[in-house]
DNA sequence: CTGAAAGCGCTTACAG
DNA sequence: CTGAAAGCGCTTACAG
């Protein structure tokens, strides 16, 4: 039912009313922020004089220029927005992020990046948010300098020790050396990496060695150095038994076409270690698809353990990692931040080789 | 490397670089929205004396309140934030939303909905967006009223024909019809169906006739009366027929409970349809654990057809709806409002059943 | 319990 | 190409 049949015009204000009722706007603010700051008889025609004029309540906006905050919390990470929602390892994190966030009654800000440079920034810049998570960024990379910028209160999460802010990391090394001491302890020699993007410019395919040594992305450099830390222990040289590629996306097509590159080599590597389980099972996939038979011909190692590594088929062996856990301290952090309490400057979160089906000794071993 | 040993101060505005550099604010402004309106020299000092201050850039608050957009979405939803990241189905709809959205660099406000009713409110009421995508809301439910009382561009997803707001929503009642039909023609006569919450409200448990006839879901609604057609079209009576347990969560624990109570019943029934996958999901586990056979002795239906519906064992028979072309749709709807450009008022898709193997033959027949 | 005043930080016509 | 002025809509001390 319409009632209203006036040309629609000019939303009603805080004003509006206040000179409708005659009273002084801040009166009418108190209506709504300070209930005992008024009669409640007065309160009660204010709300009656909003109704009748429509009125959508104190602008969010304006309310926030003049408080100094937005009630929100912004998300940054490298990915498409719809990333965060197609990513399994990305939707537990912030799923935990969530947790945290929802009892406090804040919102959820996940920040567009749409492509191409300025605009990308300037999302960054009109965020309307409190503080700032963000996910996975290097510390040369623009995005991170643009939240920087921003002066607010800022958690990074698998980006330790930039710039003072508190962070919330895990044991990266760590399980990348019980990955790769797993396949080397069932006799496997060459070894396949499928390795994130070691630099924020990086192009997929092969890394020799100068690019690997190029690596400024700490979660890659850190998982690199543990898998290496399995081979020194056995006294095997890294750069002869190991190629790594470079992977642009976390998708297990790229799985499949990092898989395909690195099993064309001679001899072939009987283990592939990748460094999240959709790259593994773009591995599987690929595997499955050339006939090549896991774990009997071919062993592989995921890094995540979402929910799809134990579905597949193999179920997959992989490093298990807190992920629902580390969303919800960086959200703890950010919000004690916020809050101005104390809280520790940095948490890290242990990581666990989980093994499954799709590893096994190493042919003619 | 800290330079700068001042004690900290406030934030630095346009004002401050302007006073510095002798020109207006106006000026200041225009060296970062409108680089054509000042030369380049004058445009270069500026962010000189603005990195040197420590300029974090226009505040987007204030840039926010001055022309009237915030440059945000506002997704609500009745359940907690994280659902959004837990839920399968939520995720994929998000995921097209945030497709549609990322193109126009708007961000994704997930607002809150914290327990209790004021602060529920009071995160609608405070979230600084331009407009609001509405999922899954009954017409009384008061979390709408708040979005309506907001009068920003809305548009309703799962919510047809209220108020004139556009709206998206999938053919409920056919994919309802479909699945019962499907069980019907299987031979099975007693059925049971795994319902959404019917009113805002609701309990857990057995709705009878009444309870069913309060409904004010009108997902749960068109869905009950999809299977309610099914089978009207071979002449059996509803009440006599099927027995509807009101689930208050869209999880596989829901489901559990859902399927204990309804299998509890004598003569029990051979045919479970539950209006989602995850409830679904929560069948086949009862009755792994019943130690009852699915689908020879228990036929089991879905709705949403998630990726985990054609995981798991046995793959799940069940309503496939396109859940990320919801989410663009929604998307899609909502910019084009925003943007004044012309849009349709209403997008309705498909549904499809999708057989797999947990429906069969009812026992004997 | 109520109201007048200042100001949050910016952008936008508009005049020069 | 540059600048003075108005105002976006609100909240917060503060005075009465």
């Amino acid at each position: 039912m319409k009632v209203n049949t006036d040309p629609p015009k000019r939303r009603a204000t805080l004003k509006d009313i206040a000179t409708e009722l005659g009273v002084a706007t801040a009166t009418v603010s108190n209506a709504y922020n300070r209930p005992d700051q008024l009669s409640p008889a007065l309160r009660e025609r204010i709300f009656e004089v909003a109704a009748r004029l429509g009125y959508a309540g104190p602008d969010p906006m304006a309310r926030g220029l003049r408080r100094g905050q937005s009630g929100a919390i912004g998300i940054v990470h490298r990915e498409r927005l719809s990333y965060a929602f197609s990513d399994p390892a990305a939707s537990l994190f912030l799923q935990g992020i969530a947790r945290e966030v929802e009892a406090g009654g804040q919102g959820l800000l996940l920040v567009s990046r749409p492509p191409g440079q300025e605009p990308e920034l300037a999302a960054i810049n009109s965020a309307a948010v409190d503080g700032f998570v963000v996910h996975c960024l290097t510390a040369d990379d623009p995005l991170l300098q643009a939240v920087l910028r921003r002066q607010l209160p800022t958690v990074l999460v698998d980006q330790p020790g930039f710039d003072d802010l508190p962070y919330v990391m895990i044991d990266d090394s760590g399980g990348a050396r019980a990955a790769a001491q797993h396949v080397l302890d069932l006799g496997h020699r060459r070894l396949g990496v499928l390795a994130f993007r070691l630099t924020p410019d990086a192009t997929a395919g092969i890394a020799d060695r100068q690019r690997q040594e190029a690596t400024t992305n700490v979660v890659a450099l850190a998982r690199l150095r543990g898998y290496d830390a399995a081979l020194r222990a056995v006294g095997l040289d890294w750069h002869e038994h190991v190629t790594v590629y470079e992977c642009l996306e976390h998708t297990p097509a790229a799985g499949r076409l990092a898989a395909a590159a690195l099993l064309a080599a001679h001899p072939r590597p009987t283990a592939l270690l990748a460094m999240s389980d959709q790259l593994a099972l773009g591995v599987l996939e690929y595997a499955a698809q050339a006939g090549l038979a896991v774990p009997a011909q071919l062993s592989v190692v995921g890094f995540d353990d979402t929910p799809a590594a134990a579905l597949a088929s193999p179920a997959l062996t992989t490093v298990y990692q807190p992920h629902v856990d580390k969303g919800r301290w960086a959200g703890r952090l950010l919000l004690a931040r916020l809050r101005g309490e104390p809280s520790p400057g940095a948490v890290s979160l242990p990581t666990r080789l989980v093994v499954r089906e799709s590893t096994a000794a190493v042919p003619g071993v």
